[in-house]
DNA sequence: GATGAATGAGATTTCATTCAT
DNA sequence: TATGAATGAAATCTCATTCAT
């Protein structure tokens, strides 16, 4: 999005050249099945020119998850930020945020969920500390409201940011594997859905005071 | 720890012994990262026997996977027969299951989502029909109980499958990173709360009745 | 020399196939200008065998020379064992061991000496405490005979090792590069004059009593 | 230290500079391990500009052994034009002359050693012609000796070369790889020592005329 | 002269898989 | 069954050299 820094204005920034294909190409191919060769191809630049930008294939995908990580805390932290919003409005807006990465830079949001996210031994681990930043972000929404009294006190904010987290993920990966088909419509029924079940829960109410149907 | 089909009572079923070795493995260092002769050692055997027994590298982790996912699969289709117990309660013992599984088995767990569950250029993509499977038998849990009229109806059953399987996934990735500590009372929790967020949502309820706090 | 430890005996010990074929690689091409693959060929072997008994190929060097220095330290010890012999007759030992070593193993000598000896940032370095023990050896002789008057006191040990050892690495270096005929007529006058010019000096003796020989 | 040729009386010699860093980068690390940017680097210029000023990283040290070596040859002939000095005088001035070469530049003398002088297959193969053109000069000024009978008539000048050059390298070495320290007065000891060694022999004299100590 | 981005051939090394015993 | 030596394709990474500016 942003220019190089200190590039002649009609020159083509390499270094983001090579980042933007191995988006792609990590996405289609996944991170250990393609080469470096493959993006250096896909970025139409010499293969060498990727070690004199990165120093491994490694530091390109996280040089990818880290630019884009820090967009969703910065995108959570002035989400949280908005004083006239309630939890539930706050936690809207999150899901917006998360599903409208995806739907704009789908292959990117692959690449983190694929390869970093769930990635336990290697770059999940490594970037664990940031990853959990987001969640600790979205768990203090939680905290909030629960203090407000317009969220149970009974689940904790870590614990409710994971079920939320998660389930967002999850949506992701079902687009990710086609599982659900890709459509604005679906985009946007998701956001208020994920929200829906995960603040309202799935059970209906029309029992309240009256007969549970269920313990 | 089941003996080997057609064998001497006495002897070692050295295929057992290369899957289990496998698990541990594969959870420490991950797929990509170990070798054949990683395995092959830990399971105490010569490097060959392990392709006498398995085609392949990945046919460990294919049969790992299918094994375990199996039994899910039977007994989430076994708690959806109970014909006295609840959707909740369902989905609780479903929580229940799958949290059991991982406190009895995590190294396999922790190979099943970091290697195949999320993997969406390898084996999620070879495994699709068969985690589609579990997600499906959820979603008919939560489908059954919209008709019956004690879950919303505007949320699918797909869909919640997705909110809910994605929640549990989420918390067990937690454990996986050491995120949260992994003790009996943890794993107890989680199947309660997991189930109430998802079930009963976050938002408090004393408004019901009266006055809606927030949009 | 001797056979790999527990092969067949009718089996080529293919480890001793390859150092056997990196001797002469490596006293043909160079050991930095040379390629794994030159050596694999060489002997005949596939590609990865190389590295199925060395961990890399600055370990092949590493071992032929181990291997060969140490046969040498063995035989100067040996020598200086030796009660009948003078410490001239000792020297001459020595640097018939040498000097016939390379008549033998030509190629061996030749890498030793171009690619480790004097190799101070690398392989010489590595394994300097070696190379010293065998200098200090040859001190050692000179030294005792200083101590029994036969040399004189004034040029110490190990300076006089440097030279010799010096000197005769040199008459290497001028038939490694072609400078002097490699006979055996060759080989036979250098062991002994490389002992007179070091033990009884270039200088003409004439105030020895008498006239001068010459011729 | 000299200026360049034709060049701005304040314009620094940029060729220079990286001869000399080239020296320094090629001592520490040895050619092969450095890179050409380290040599920049070094002498502080772009990348770019090692090629405008040399065809190759080779010639590089190309033109360091020759300008040096070059050195060497003239202050042998010089020597040996002397009428005054005895053939020991003037083998004492050329242990003199490569003795305080190395004092004063440790590095390039170590270089020289190191990368060409032994360099069987690369370098000194390259420079062959002019390192024996030092040799026989040195041969030279034996021969001469031999024919007026200061020196022994058996060993001949080319020998006598050898075994003397062989003894001041060793000793060079021996400092290259801080075996023995390097004080001025070591390195005024060596000088002396060097010639007594070769020339004088090992041996002691008094038994000159009497008995015999060995054969 | 001076710069450093760009190139790409080639080297080392890894390791899944085969196979003779 | 069981072994582990043997194979060789392929991947990452290096770095001398070129070249546009």
């Amino acid at each position: 999005m942003a220019a190089g820094p200190s590039r002649a204005p009609n020159s083509v920034d390499k270094r983001r050249l090579i980042l933007d294909a191995a988006i792609h190409v990590f996405a289609r191919k996944g991170f250990h099945s393609c080469r470096v060769s493959d993006v250096a191809d896909e970025a139409g630049v010499a293969y060498g020119l990727v070690y004199h930008y990165f120093q491994s294939k490694e530091e390109i995908l996280d040089t990818l998850f880290t630019e884009r990580w820090q967009l969703m805390i910065d995108a959570i932290v002035s989400i949280d930020q908005r004083r006239d919003a309630s939890a539930r409005d706050k936690l809207y807006m999150v899901a917006s945020f998360i599903i409208d990465s995806y739907r704009h830079e789908p292959d990117l949001m692959k690449v983190i969920i694929v390869e970093v996210t769930r990635a336990a031994n290697t770059f999940g681990l490594r970037h664990l500390t940031k990853i959990r930043e987001a969640y600790e972000l979205i768990g203090k929404i939680v905290d909030d409201a629960r203090r407000d009294g317009s969220f149970k006190s009974d689940i904790s904010g870590e614990f409710a940011a994971m079920c939320f987290y998660g389930a967002i993920e999850q949506l992701l990966s079902a687009w990710i594997f086609d599982i659900v088909p890709e459509t604005d419509e679906e985009f946007e029924r998701a956001k208020s859905l994920v929200v829906e079940a995960i603040c309202g829960g799935l059970e209906a109410e029309p029992s309240r005071g009256l007969e549970p149907v269920s313990g």
